[in-house]
DNA sequence: AACATGCTCAACCGCAGGCCA
DNA sequence: ATGGCCTGCGGTTGAGCATGT
């Protein structure tokens, strides 16, 4: 393969055109016509090679370029077409008019490739995410031990062992507590009092309105609400769904919106949004499926308690943590803080190895 | 206000393949 | 058949800007 004869030759321009450079490139191929490239920085004046006047004048100069946002009707061909074509920029370009390659390939880049993510799709097979268990449980470590290295495969393993109970005073105080797992699996309070398998380490969980403690939310239906199911399925976070807070201002939502950003930086599963009932829910991830009550009448929470509970090798340990928090940002912050401490005293290796010997994690209310 | 970080997008780079002497 | 020239394509880079801390 030869080299393009214009790219050895010494001093030539790199870079951004200035606009003496464009007028001059414009008024030759309006005058003369796009003929061959390479001559045509030496007939225009110009210090540029034949490529990237060609680049110049398709990308830029052309004067049907069509300018501005991708309007929705492109969006949806731009997908359709990558699903059929995959990166084939040219072709998908040439369904489109007035718009190049290159910007197109930018607009998938930076914007459709990452909404397409957000939505539990994969943006090479425009199909759900398939993850298998293994990855889910490495992210899951990665993100609950953020602070502890990740530990070797074999003990990742046996993560999968780990239950989570939810107390008797939890149920007992507040009604049955329901779990959803990531497979859309309804767990009633019957089987959480047993013991609810982490399966995919993945599930919400709901609990009654603190106010109205017979109001329930209906899991099923909030996780309908969810433009994709898998939205949760690909999450590694435990998510928590708590119906106990007082109403929403707007500014509150956006509040909310802003905390739960901050908790989910994989960006798949936060979620805001407002229950079918009076009562508002919020989605909160926190790794270690801690739990917080909400309480006060007023717009903002009055008080946050949580209170985890350890039982290793027979032994039982707690930790309760009770807060007056100000604002929901303070509260989660103090969440996210106690939870970060609180694994860092049970390093990772002893604790999936002691999952296998049936070690369980109590996560209950704190009245 | 200063700095860090993230995002966008114009431009570049390297390669593949067609054309032609 | 071969090798050089040229165009076209897709991946990558980095400057400039926006936003967050």
């Amino acid at each position: 393969m030869g080299r393009h004869s214009c790219c050895v030759k010494q001093k030539l321009r790199k870079g951004l055109w200035s606009p003496e450079e464009d007028e001059k490139l414009f008024n030759h191929i309006t005058r003369f016509g796009v003929g061959c490239w390479s001559s045509v920085p030496k007939l225009a004046g110009l210090q540029r090679c034949g490529k990237s006047c060609r680049l110049r004048w398709i990308n830029y100069l052309r004067p049907d370029l069509k300018r501005g946002m991708f309007s929705q009707q492109e969006e949806d061909i731009i997908l359709s077409l990558h699903e059929v074509l995959g990166n084939r920029w040219a072709q998908i370009a040439a369904q489109l008019p007035g718009r190049t390659d290159n910007e197109i390939k930018n607009f998938w880049n930076s914007c459709l490739k990452k909404k397409l993510m957000k939505q539990g799709i994969d943006p090479a097979t425009h199909k759900p995410f398939t993850q298998q268990p293994h990855q889910i449980k490495q992210e899951l470590i990665n993100n609950t031990f953020s602070e502890t290295p990740p530990p070797e495969p074999e003990s990742i393993l046996s993560l999968q062992n780990m239950h989570l109970h939810f107390s008797n005073s939890l149920a007992s105080s507040q009604g049955p507590p329901f779990l959803i797992s990531s497979d859309s699996s309804y767990y009633d309070s019957a089987v959480l009092t047993t013991e609810a398998t982490s399966r995919d380490q993945i599930f919400l969980m709901g609990m009654s309105n603190h106010n109205k403690p017979h109001e329930w939310v209906d899991p099923l239906s909030y996780y309908d609400s969810v433009p994709s199911q898998h939205h949760f399925g690909t999450s590694s976070s435990y998510g928590m769904v708590c119906s106990s807070m007082p109403s929403l201002t707007s500014s509150d939502q956006n509040n909310l919106s802003a905390i739960t950003d901050f908790s989910d930086n994989n960006n798949s599963g936060s979620k805001i949004t407002s229950s079918n009932n009076s009562s508002n829910m919020m989605e909160n991830h926190n790794n270690n499926g801690g739990m917080v009550s909400w309480e006060g009448s007023e717009n903002k929470m009055a008080e946050c308690s949580f209170q985890f509970h350890h039982q290793e090798n027979g032994v039982k340990s707690e930790e309760v943590m009770t807060n007056t928090c100000s604002s929901w940002q303070e509260t989660v912050h103090q969440l996210q803080n106690h939870i970060s401490i609180d694994f860092n005293n049970y390093p990772l290796r002893s604790f999936s190895q002691d999952l296998t010997a049936a070690t369980s994690y109590d996560v209950f209310r704190h009245i």
